[in-house]
DNA sequence: AATCTTTGCTTGTATATACAAGTTGCCTGT
DNA sequence: ACAGGCAACTTGTATATACAAGCAAAGATT
């Protein structure tokens, strides 16, 4: 029933920064002071600081100390989420649909994107994903073949890109920008929408070991679709 | 130099299931068989899947084992930065005008927000932050005063309400909305864009232990702003 | 006075060990 | 055949210990 010990140490921790015994910046407690106070091995203490660290609550420097991180630091996360399903998860009916699916050689900008040689072959595909009948998001993709040889083979009516993506080349590492833009007439055709309605873009690049293997372009009627995102700090 | 022995029992990991040795929900090695493999002991293995499991590679669970995350579920995140040090971490200059800054009964919408009743006194402020004299982000922020009694006393052309809530309530929790909107005539001009030109709107909502503290909305020029994000997985 | 060395404190890595607690399956007694 | 309990294996928590590595300030040497 009773809560861990490194559990105690970090709530301990924590209510002296909320109360302001420790201020931004200031060192709390070492590894050693620590597990006298609360009479438990250097281990426990450290790992109740590890953990606190990896909240960005704390920030250590060997040799040093800890200490209290920078709260402005504290920088809140919104989660990406795969549209299928952000859309299943709604118990709405997810459909989606190829508009195309070729290779061609990289203009500029595209080799840029997935570090290329201009003229060098990627995949690009554009894709229709629709929620209950309705079109929430149009996903026009490249793809480095080099590094997903197999992907305009695929069948995506029955895994999307990114879930097969995910499968072949596990990605370490994305980036991503989001803007707010109007769109041209061909897409919001498209995506069922009147010319001059605002649209969220999400410009998603993502990496795998071996180098960058896709970037995106998502695009959201401002009308139909918010994107969401919680974190809890404690 | 040589990296330790915890990271490269984790790349082993990471390397085997990339490579497809171990699919979805396939069983890794125990702790104890990790430790034979390597020649270390049971807690360096131990260290090495505990920090796989927070990076969502891996699941574990008591009695059973550990287990291969299913891959759709590594949602990646989007960093939502305070507006100031992003400003002054361009480079840029960084400005603010208070454009309002009162004490209002709160109508139907702000209440449900804020969690206070309807008819109860909210501070509303409203800001503009600029770069290099254009401005980025007309905020409009309602806080609740049960909880943050000063905030209408404070002078924001010296701190910004995000800096001054992080310190007098240490916020526990976030949530975000990202939507792609039009805005009306007085907000364009304020923000010196076209009517018509799509803007990025933020609604945040922040919690402290106590209850809700403040609920924003932030408006960013479609032509002026990314919001953009970075997330190393490994 | 300036510089090098030592000492002590800090965090970082690693091991060996112990017991608690959850899960599974086997095996025994009825 | 079934139920109960036991054994084996798993992860979870906790301790005691050792040495490595980074840092800072006091002290010794030049």
């Amino acid at each position: 029933m009773a809560a861990p010990k490194f559990v105690e140490i970090k709530q301990h921790l924590i209510a002296n920064i909320e109360r302001g015994v420790w201020r931004e910046h200031a060192k709390v407690p070492s590894e050693n002071a620590l597990a006298g106070e609360f009479g438990c091995s250097r281990m426990t203490a450290r790992r109740a600081l590890t953990e606190l660290v990896e909240q960005g609550v704390l920030v250590r420097s060997q040799g040093q100390g800890t200490f209290v991180a920078s709260l402005k630091s504290q920088g809140s996360m919104l989660n990406i989420r795969n549209i299928a399903d952000e859309v299943r998860g709604r118990g709405h009916d997810y459909q989606v649909q190829v508009l195309e699916q070729l290779r061609l050689p990289a203009d500029a900008s595209v080799a840029i994107a997935l570090g290329v040689a201009v003229g060098a072959e990627v995949g690009q595909t554009r894709l229709l994903h629709s929620e209950d009948g309705r079109p929430v998001q149009l996903e026009l993709r490249f793809v480095n073949l080099a590094l997903v040889p197999d992907y305009l083979e695929q069948d995506f009516y029955r895994q999307t890109p990114h879930e097969y993506l995910s499968q072949v080349a596990p990605l370490t590492e994305a980036h991503h920008e989001v803007e707010a833009v109007v769109v041209d007439a061909k897409t919001a055709s498209l995506l069922e929408i009147d010319q001059g309605e605002p649209c969220l873009r999400i410009h998603r690049r993502t990496w795998s070991r071996s180098g960058t293997v896709s970037f995106a372009r998502l695009t959201h009627p401002g009308s139909r679709y918010r994107l969401g995102g919680h974190l809890v700090m404690d």
